[in-house]
DNA sequence: GAAGTGTGTCATGTA
DNA sequence: TATACATGACACACT
């Protein structure tokens, strides 16, 4: 259908016939004849290219223009903005064209001004951002002759001077494009932060500017980024990137490069997205080989500084915070850490019948390790980011099972006990041994095919079912009958301790209810003394009482000396002399 | 550097 | 008898 390049009339009867009949199905859905009409779709082809010419001379100016206004402005150090000069020089382009070819030289006609007005400001900046409006394809600028330094504003299109008047009278007619045009150079000049940033990562220097010739073309063509010193270095930065991430950049240049609509923030996007997509990328499955990565890697102390870029911000910036705490050498797959204790290559089989303590005694000595490199790079890679990207991991670890690498909560717990690390100031080996418990590293230096989470928890018949699929040496056998041993000790210990803390708490809980008890018994004793006190009180009121009121024979009372009042148990009260009632006790 | 704490491990006993 | 579990004791790292 789409294929009619060929003349009509080189079409055959049976060529046209089938053209009619595709047209008349076509129709229906409002294809007209002319569709098919070669001369016709010639001359549109014919527009559509004078149209693109004269688009692309269209650009030419305005990057020209662009570097005018630039000259005009200088940057404000304390603010950062670019702001027009107070004394502006003459624009001299032609300065600037000496090393220009002719045409260029027309714009002296611009250049001769000594200031320029705001509204001139306003024209020129809307000419050089015309922004989304006549947005083109990009039409990459390929410069006839070998370009150099400030070469780079060679203009070989139409006559500045009038296209460029015409130019800017057409953009003087959208205002709120003009404001948004001023907006924009405005928040470029936020980017002096970025500039910061990006001084950073001239450490990366070490990767030659010759790796990327076009990256470093592309950058230097640039000649708008080239006269703005806040984004002068991130652009020259770019081509010291290594050749993956430069070639990369080099794809994603272009629209720096062209499109007037740029944006240094979707600049710093991409730039930042492409790196941080090809440490992604790259990091899993060449970390072994790669050394060029690596040495990359060594310096992303540099690279996440430019983490306040959003880009950054992300998930993709491992853990290397700790490369500076010595433990580097242990950066490279080839391990040379004399506090490999993790690094479980040094048991390898030839440890077969060291006991436990002995292999212990080979974690505490640095000198004992052996340096034995990893020798497969499995490709059984963990669910865990980190390990399948962080250089501090030796490869083969990776290929432990997934239980081994999503250990539980105990097991992500430090382990000091019996953990002889040597180099305990090293943070990130510490974590990292803490990651893999020594169980673990001696599984995987047996090269036993369980992890330790199934060697402990599995029931005792489906552990039995487990080892029965595979053989294992005696080594192996008595190193799984340990871990599980020491594993099922573990969480009882781990228990136990924790009982005796809920025995010790319970206790205590025990303890506060006796003594709140203890007080409220006291209190209710005092209670009860002092009511049985007045109760006494009373009844020695009310015996005086009684006893006042008796009278002997010959009406005299009693004397309290000789007589008292006795109560028997049926309730009866009788008078009783005092020597009496000592007889009647003694009885 | 001593003391306290947390943890892993071993030895031993019990179910 | 084997296994799991409980617990005291010890060693070590860490605060």
């Amino acid at each position: 259908m789409t294929d009619i390049a060929t003349p009509l009339a080189q079409h055959t009867q049976q060529d046209m016939d089938l053209i009619d009949i595709l047209w008349k199905q076509d129709i229906d859905l409002g294809v007209g004849r002319e569709v098919f009409d070669y001369q016709q779709r010639q001359k549109d082809y014919e527009l559509e290219k004078q149209k693109k010419l004269e688009k692309e001379k269209l650009e030419q100016l305005q990057k020209e223009q662009e570097k005018a206004f630039y000259m005009h402005l200088q940057l404000d150090e304390e603010t950062g903005e670019f702001i027009p000069m107070q004394h502006a020089p003459p624009v001299e382009i032609a300065v600037e064209s000496a090393t220009l070819n002719n045409s260029l030289q027309n714009k002296d006609s611009l250049g001769t001004e000594s200031t320029l007005s705001s509204e001139d400001l306003i024209y020129l900046l809307t000419d050089a951002f015309p922004f989304a409006a006549d947005s083109e394809p990009y039409q990459p600028w390929v410069p006839e002759a070998p370009i150099e330094g400030n070469q780079n504003f060679l203009y070989s299109g139409p006559n500045v001077e009038t296209d460029g008047l015409k130019n800017t009278v057409a953009g003087g007619e959208n205002v709120h494009e003009m404001e948004q045009a001023w907006q924009e150079i405005m928040s470029i000049t936020e980017l002096k932060g970025l500039n910061n940033e990006m001084n950073n990562m001239i450490d990366l220097s070490m990767y030659s500017n010759t790796e990327c010739p076009a990256l470093t073309d592309t950058a230097n063509n640039y000649s708008f980024l080239n006269s703005m010193p806040a984004i002068e270095k991130p652009i020259n930065n770019i081509s010291n990137f290594p050749n993956d991430l430069g070639a990369s950049f080099a794809t994603g240049i272009p629209d720096v490069n062209t499109n007037a609509s740029f944006s240094m923030d979707s600049f710093c996007d991409n730039l930042l997205t492409l790196i941080d997509t090809k440490l992604t990328n790259v990091v899993p499955s060449e970390v072994a080989s790669n050394q060029c990565l690596k040495e990359l890697l060594n310096d992303t102390t540099d690279i996440k500084d430019l983490s306040l870029c959003k880009a950054f911000n992300g998930n993709s910036t491992p853990e290397f915070n700790d490369s500076d705490s010595g433990i580097s050498i242990n950066t490279s797959p080839c391990g040379t850490s004399p506090g490999q204790s993790m690094n479980s290559s040094h048991y390898g089989d030839g440890h077969f019948g060291y006991s436990d303590s002995e292999m212990d005694d080979m974690d505490s000595a640095p000198g004992s390790v052996h340096q034995i490199l990893p020798e497969k790079n499995k490709s059984t890679i963990s669910e865990d980011a980190f390990f399948s990207l962080s250089p501090f991991i030796p490869q083969d670890m990776v290929s432990f099972e997934m239980d081994d690498l999503s250990p539980s909560a105990n097991d992500l717990v430090t382990a000091p006990g019996h953990s002889k690390a040597p180099f305990t100031k090293d943070k990130t080996l510490s974590r990292l041994e803490a990651r893999f418990t020594r169980d673990e590293q001696r599984a995987k230096a047996l090269k036993i095919p369980f992890s330790v989470d199934k060697i402990v928890n599995l029931p005792v018949d489906e552990f039995n079912v487990m080892m029965s699929k595979h053989q294992f040496n005696e080594a192996q056998l008595a190193l799984i009958r340990d871990i599980r041993r020491r594993g099922k000790n573990k969480v009882a210990a781990q228990n136990c301790r924790k009982r005796k803390m809920e025995n010790i708490v319970e206790l205590e809980n025990d303890l506060d209810t006796l003594k709140y008890e203890k007080e409220k018994l006291l209190t209710e004793k005092g209670e009860y003394n002092n009511s049985l006190f007045l109760l006494k009180k009373q009844i020695g009121t009310l015996y005086m009482e009684v006893f006042s009121k008796l009278r002997d024979e010959e009406g005299k009372p009693y004397s309290s000396q000789e007589y008292s009042l006795q109560q028997t148990k049926d309730g009866n009260v009788f008078l009783v002399p005092k020597a009496k009632k000592l007889e009647i006790k003694k009885e």
